[in-house]
DNA sequence: GGTTTTATTAAACAATTGTTTAGTTTTGTC
DNA sequence: GACAAAACTAAACAATTGTTTAATAAAACC
């Protein structure tokens, strides 16, 4: 296997146990079994366990940010449009890399890691401006309402998805639909949120369909 | 001082330092010393690290289901008043005890505890309880539409509320107004998330003032 | 094919972890 | 004030931590 390849892979199998056990309680020794090689490797190729969690991050949010950029660039979606498709991609991300949001969700609690810290900062005020423009083109078009506060409409949408993440089996219990497979639920939990969510946001956005 | 005080007043250094560095990333020679007290108090007093979490977390969650209980029970208040004094109530103990709901938070990810799990488990699926009651209520009296979902619902409130602590800074930052003192941060916060969340909760409810 | 670089390993490293011990002080009870 | 129980302490405990070392194996290069 080419060294880029095993990478990936020991950055897998940390992802897989910094998501159940949180990064301080995995252990190197942990990491490197669960990937099936040394322990002195994770130091050889990333320099430390602290490093390989800003690897981890640089891998997962790679064109994060290029992507919203080119749907919000296109002319021919409406500026609703481009809302329902934000929150499909985002709800789809998240349910797809469940592991990485909670290990992010963790993270930025503890802001313990500057690097890291750093990177969300950038990546946060970065949405945060995209989606202004969105809104002021809506605005103009005049089928979103005035004086929009964009960060709380963002929280909203990330906070409502992350929490769907967290109490998974409670919603299912309370819901009496336990006997779902894993893809099953991924498409039920989607469709839900992307319902609710929508309905929100016309409402935050002023918009009537 | 009391045992039972100096036993609260470790737990408060315990919570102090777990929202900030994490449960694993705090060790128990940091809480003492945060605590003004021997190490080997902590172990004499509570049995260990862990359970000293777990009566943090009992010590924080008591007459929480209370007061929810009270209220909805209040037969002088209408069913959108309840909701807007449980949105108020929950924003207010959640910007009131930052530092607890940050662990909690961290905590549920993790799910490592098994004690602390079945504590939330019991918590939330009676609050969704509660919830639903209040829902049928205001059903029954024609103010609140059919087919809500009350854990999608709930879920929006905790996770916007969560978010907001989170990214404090960068909504500061993004709306130019770090020169707030902490108490005039928290009245802000607080008017911005009630609003919003109301008006979430209109929709969602299908409540028309 | 010899040589240098890279990859991999097991063992050792020093530091830190939560907990316990064995002893001392304080408190409460009669 | 004697005595038992509780509160408290400093030191020691064994286990585990992330990282480094020194040696070997594999790969790449000329």
């Amino acid at each position: 296997m080419e060294v880029k390849d095993k990478k990936k892979h020991i950055l897998d199998s940390a992802e897989k146990l910094f998501a159940v056990k949180g990064f301080e309680a995995s252990t190197v020794r942990e990491i490197a079994e669960e990937a099936g090689v040394n322990l002195a490797m994770i130091s050889y190729y990333f320099g430390s366990k602290e490093k390989m969690m800003e690897s981890l991050f640089q891998e997962r949010m790679i064109n994060t940010k290029l992507k919203v950029q080119q749907l919000l660039s296109n002319e021919h979606i409406s500026p609703f449009g481009k809302v329902e498709i934000m929150l499909d991609d985002y709800i789809k991300k998240v349910l797809e890399n469940e592991a990485f949001y909670k290990i992010l969700l963790c993270e930025q609690v503890m802001k313990k890691n500057p690097e890291i810290i750093k990177m969300l900062r950038d990546l946060k005020m970065g949405y945060a401006a995209m989606f202004t423009d969105l809104v002021k083109e809506g605005q103009k078009k005049k089928v979103f309402k005035k004086n929009i506060d964009v960060v709380l409409a963002l929280n909203t949408m990330t906070g409502t998805v992350t929490q769907i993440i967290i109490n998974k089996q409670h919603y299912c219990e309370f819901n009496n639909i336990e006997v779902l497979q894993e893809e099953e639920l991924k498409n039920f939990l989607h469709s839900k949120l992307f319902d609710h969510l929508k309905n929100i946001f016309k409402t935050i956005l002023g918009y009537e369909s």
